[in-house]
DNA sequence: CCGCATCACTGAACCGGGTAAGTTGGGGGA
DNA sequence: TCCCCCAACTTACCCGGTTCAGTGATGCGG
């Protein structure tokens, strides 16, 4: 089967190529008669433009990558990235702007896929996700002038949009929760130790215990898996002054968490409380369902998408924060006994 | 920054543009002398083709395209898709393929998506999944001529290459394997009842437990959400007659299964055995584990993915089988009380 | 009735890589 | 010595949209 091309659309319309162009494009150019004529016959015989030649001629490609820098295994389990990639095209399907993916192993490998895409004038702009302090990614964005939009931070992207949520805050408001509770010490299995949105939340967490006068206040560094989680969970349960309830950075971690203390015959939320950040449908299908820092990750996507778009269209796009995070109480948590 | 062209190389190299396509490609017309000068140029000024370019050209677009269609709330949790994805990653950024996504509502979608792709020239072939009985997509792709692969079945698919695990064979041993440890009464909660696999799935079921002479065998039809699979195992639980094992279609029905059991204060495995079909960390996240049926899901997206770049290179694929499934007992099963 | 602006459109160049067809120069065989 | 052949290139056109510089027709004011 033969594409149909805009040449095709020229002969049966009986214009020039260069009139159908501006026809299809809203440009100026032909009349209001020729413009609907020609429109008719390009959805008469099903006609899409041809995305390469369209790059080609120096408009857009009218894509935009994501490169995914985890391993498989915390991909496959972690609701985040989908709920994002669902929320990304949300923005990006509705103006039929495609996504490219790529998962790659490491942030070196993901400046050589920036490069290559770049090179390959295949996407428009990418979507940095896992953003790290000194990030090596920002500054090769910038030496390849590639739109970009950071998800995570708050940090120094220089002029490079940015679209964050308030971690300070939400973790200020979970541990005031558990404050008010009734319980003293609180514990966190934190993720990968050198994501700035991680660092921002150990601080976050460090000055509101401290604010709030509790002293063993710890963040066991994790690094998201269910190993890990479980791990930190029995280092944080065996020691000897045990800590009444923990916060966990994600789902996967907390659900790993309440097994070991389930495993260990503590009961949860009797023994031990448990707060899971980022809700998603695992955390209220375990038993007790979780209390859970919960956002819209999906609209945090969408808009983050919308962001980048607006930067691609050269429109300048600043530091935004995105919808706000709320604490969901669940089964999880209770005064301790 | 300027993007270095082959016009480039072939200033710095003092030859023609088209001796500088042939070098790069490995086609014969150029001296290995040349050849080796006009590398190593490509090389050091950081030469990537464009994508356009090439694909306007005839050649490939060196990309290829996935749809997905289930709702967000699955995709997240589900560790299949993200798995498959690396899986195809794997092959395909070997060889500097692209994936593009998609995220739709509706089959009727799908083929929406897959005809503007056909027709913007956007990728070169396309991953199939949740393929169903008298699948629309089929006809359709079979028409554009758009090279294809389909994952699970075995179904009916024409001359489209499919490869699909032995589901078969896998619920055969899950079935013998309670009935071996004293289970008489096993159920089992499906998935979304008009994908072909869950309907190979229920049909070896009822084969198995009607030759093993289990009389009240029950298929409980879900969608793979643990809402659903909630709802299904309570159903399961409060009739009369109870089952002592449930078969689930996916992990995250299982977890909310054993969830259920729980709240319910059933003992798992004493009161109630759980299989879970597909293994994924959530299994070994719960307490207790859950027995699994286990495959390796991003190998198979890999044999997906070179499948696939055989056939968009015109060599004849056909019928292929992915890697064996096998049981991996857990905690979650035991003699019935 | 002339001159000029405007509209609606055409023709051709262009993007950058692929490739068929044409052009060298040198070596080998008769 | 001549001729032919082949390797090693060059030239030129193709892909399918975009865009800019024309061009002819029309309208309008003076």
């Amino acid at each position: 089967m033969k594409r149909p091309t805009i040449a095709d659309i020229a002969r049966r319309a009986g214009v020039s190529k260069g009139a159908v162009s501006y026809a299809l494009n809203g440009q100026p150019g032909v009349s209001e008669a020729t413009r609907k004529r020609i429109l008719s016959i390009a959805e008469e015989i099903g006609f899409n433009a041809n995305s390469a030649a369209r790059a080609l001629s120096g408009a857009r490609a009218r894509a935009v990558g994501l490169t995914l820098c985890r391993p498989a295994r915390i991909l496959g389990i972690e609701p985040w990235f989908m709920g994002l990639i669902s929320g990304f095209e949300a923005e990006l399907g509705a103006r039929s702007y495609a996504l490219t993916l790529q998962v790659v192993a490491t942030p070196e490998q993901e400046v050589e896929v920036y490069r290559r895409w770049w090179g390959e004038r295949r996407i428009d702009g990418v979507i940095v996700t896992d953003i790290r302090e000194d990030d090596i990614r920002i500054p090769v964005l910038q030496q390849l002038q590639l739109p970009a939009v950071v998800i995570g931070g708050p940090g120094d992207t220089g002029p490079i949009a940015q679209i964050w949520s308030d971690d300070a805050g939400a973790i200020t408001e979970a541990v005031r929760y558990l404050v008010a509770l009734g319980h003293h010490k609180i514990a966190r299995v934190s993720g990968v130790s050198d994501l700035l949105h991680t660092q921002n939340r150990t601080k976050a967490f460090e000055n509101v215990c401290a604010a709030l006068g509790l002293d063993n206040a710890i963040t066991i560094p994790a690094d998201y898996t269910g190993e890990e989680g479980s791990r930190a969970t029995r280092r944080l349960l065996i020691g000897g002054d045990r800590p009444t309830a923990i916060i966990y950075d994600n789902d996967v971690m907390a659900v790993a968490g309440l097994a070991v203390a389930q495993e260990m015959g503590l009961s949860v939320p009797g023994d031990l409380s448990i707060v899971a950040w980022d809700d998603s449908p695992l955390c209220s299908l375990v038993h007790p369902p979780l209390t859970a820092l919960s956002r819209d990750i999906s609209a945090y996507g969408a808009q983050a998408a919308l962001e980048l778009l607006n930067a691609i269209d050269g429109r300048t796009v600043g530091n935004v924060e995105a919808g706000r995070v709320h604490l969901t109480p669940r089964g999880s948590t209770a005064p301790p006994r």
